[in-house]
DNA sequence: GTGCTCATGAGAATCATTCTCCCACGCGGA
DNA sequence: TCCGCGTGGGAGAATGATTCTCATGAGCAC
């Protein structure tokens, strides 16, 4: 919104702090805000500078290789998914994330819309529980 | 979150303050913002200070009567809403707001949950787009 | 290797939201 | 109506995530 957006997609410059920051995420299941990923990073030891992981994150999200999701707090976390469109399954607890594509919705969103006359239609749906190792472990 | 709850739902005491918020709120058709909410009232003369605001939006979220959104931009918006489960179709352009309570999405929420064994499961769904009159207006 | 750019990092700046602290007022009882 | 208690309000400071500034460092094309 404000970020100098790059007008072109131009080959972007390699870097070891951009790679550190995809690398970290691949090995993650579940959505991270930018402060986790910061500490992580700086806790393996590479380290990296916080407005660089904010700037390597927004840079992903541009390029579509990451998704992000507002919690209640207002804090933003990212999570390497898969290019096309899905939803999330997300546990509470332990954050295991489960990507869900499902015609059925899709259709709901666009029948909803259309019933009511919008157009250019976008949905955001996402939804939240206690996995089943964590239900057993609280068990 | 953070901030110090009522721990009984004790008759809350009455004040020009909480009732100009929610008379404002009352008018209004689409989500706003706390810091809208804010100018407007200082607009009309209903003056109010910001922070009481703030405290007014949230005792009024801990009851129920009002809901809230998380924009892209990390800003938090309030809305009247009726007291039972419903989603949102959301005019990007206007505002204008439809409440859609639909058994076909809640099942799905459902289904899916099932399906990949999570329990107490909760869901976000958002649909934005452009409404018919915006729609026409454009054109 | 050189040079042109874009990337980085430290810290300042922003901005919504919350907290502190003290004062004012709603409200129930006398 | 008058008091007193305790909650609600206001102003401004504090917080915390995110973004910006700007001087410096490092890809990459030649
Ligand atoms: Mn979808
Ligand atoms: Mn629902
Ligand atoms: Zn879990
Ligand atoms: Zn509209």
């Amino acid at each position: 919104m404000s970020v100098t957006e790059q007008p072109e997609g131009g080959p972007r410059r390699q870097s070891r702090q951009r790679n550190a920051v995809l690398a970290l995420l691949d090995e993650l299941d579940g959505f991270r805000s930018a402060q986790d990923l910061h500490a992580l990073l700086r806790e393996r030891g590479d380290s990296v500078g916080l407005a660089t992981v904010y700037r390597a994150l927004q840079a992903l999200v541009d390029d579509g290789q990451l998704d992000v999701l507002r919690s209640t707090d207002g804090e933003a976390a990212y999570r390497r998914c898969s290019s096309s469109h899905h939803h999330h399954l997300v546990c509470r607890s332990c954050g295991r994330t489960v990507e869900v594509a499902d015609p059925p919705v899709e259709r709901w969103a666009a029948r909803i819309a259309a019933e009511h006359g919008f157009v250019d239609v976008q949905h955001d749906v996402e939804v939240f529980g206690t996995c089943a190792a964590c239900a057993a472990a609280r068990a």
